[in-house]
DNA sequence: CGGTATCCTATAAGATACTG
DNA sequence: CAGTATCTTATAGGATACCG
C-alpha cells in the first residue's frame, strides 16, 4: 500500500492540535487557565480567533465546556481539560523540552515542568513495552 | 511580569515546527526519506509547499541538504537530520502515542514505533530529574 | 465577562506548467 | 529528479466594533 497521511497517528493528531494557537490553547489549560479572557490574554491572539479554537477543541473533546456558578453571580462557562486533553501532556512536554534546548535565547526558558512534591525537573523518556529505556538510536520508526 | 510567548519554549518550538508540513516532513525524515520527490509524495502536499518547508527547515538547522554522488551520476543533494531533527523525536512519539489513542480509525495505527532488537513498541513517559517516573497527575506546570 | 460580527491580511497549501 | 514560477483557494490570525 502506498503511503496514506489519512491513516497516520501523526497526521490525525495534527488535524486537532495542528495550528499554533491550539497548541497553545492546550498549554494554557494545562496551566490552569479556564476562562475565556484568559485564554485571550494569554495566547496572545484575538478573541475571534481563540474562540475559534476552543469551539473545535470541545468539538474533538480535549476540552469541555462546563456551566458554573459563583454564589451571588449568574451562571458562567469555564473550559475544563478532559481526559483525552490531559493525555496531551507528553507532547507538551516533549514540545518545551525540545525548545528548552535548542530555541531559547539568553534568558532562558519561562515554563517549568515540576515533579510535584519532588520539586525537580520533568522531561520526557522513550520507553519500551518491555520495561527498557529506548536511546537514541534504538527506535524504529516504520510506516505499515 | 506578564506572560510573554516570546520567552515560552513551546511558542519558539512551534515558530519551527508549528505547521502540519513541517511536522511531516520531520516525521519523513525520521522515517528515512531523503529525496525531494520522495518528501513530496509521502507528505502528500504539492512540491512548492514541500519545498518552502524543506528550506524553511534547513534554515533552522533540524535538517542539512547535503550533496552526494552515486556512481557515474551527476550530484544530487539529501536532506538529512541533524542532531537538532533527531532530537525532535520524543515530540513526534508522543503525538503518534495520543493519535493512536484518540485519533485512529477501525484500521488501527499505520505507523509503528519499535526498540530496536528488542521489537517491542515505544512510547513516551515522563520522568522527573531525581529519577522518578512521573505519573499523570504528578506533573506541575508553572510558568515563570 | 464572554463572546459574535465584520472586515482585512498573511500564509499554508492546491493546481498546473515549466526548467536545468 | 529536483526543483521554480505562477496563480488560486482556504484558513489562520489581526483589528475593530458591538452585544447580552
Amino acid at each position: 500500500m502506498e503511503w496514506d497521511n489519512a491513516t497516520c497517528s501523526i497526521a490525525l493528531a495534527l488535524d486537532v492540535v495542528g495550528t499554533r494557537s491550539a497548541m497553545l490553547a492546550m498549554r494554557e489549560a494545562h496551566l490552569g487557565t479556564r476562562r475565556f479572557d484568559d485564554f485571550v490574554r494569554r495566547i496572545g491572539q484575538g478573541e475571534p480567533a481563540v474562540a475559534a479554537r476552543l469551539k473545535e477543541l470541545v468539538a474533538a473533546g480535549l476540552l469541555e465546556r462546563v456551566p458554573y456558578r459563583e454564589p451571588g453571580q449568574r451562571t458562567r462557562h469555564e473550559y475544563q481539560l478532559t481526559t483525552k486533553g490531559r493525555e496531551l501532556l507528553p507532547v507538551l512536554t516533549a514540545l518545551r523540552q525540545w525548545g528548552d534546548a535548542w530555541q531559547t535565547g539568553p534568558e532562558g526558558p519561562s515554563l517549568l515542568a515540576k515533579h510535584r512534591g519532588c520539586g525537580a525537573g520533568v522531561h520526557t523518556v522513550l520507553r519500551c513495552a518491555a520495561g527498557h529505556d529506548v536511546p537514541d538510536g534504538e527506535l524504529e520508526l516504520i510506516s505499515a
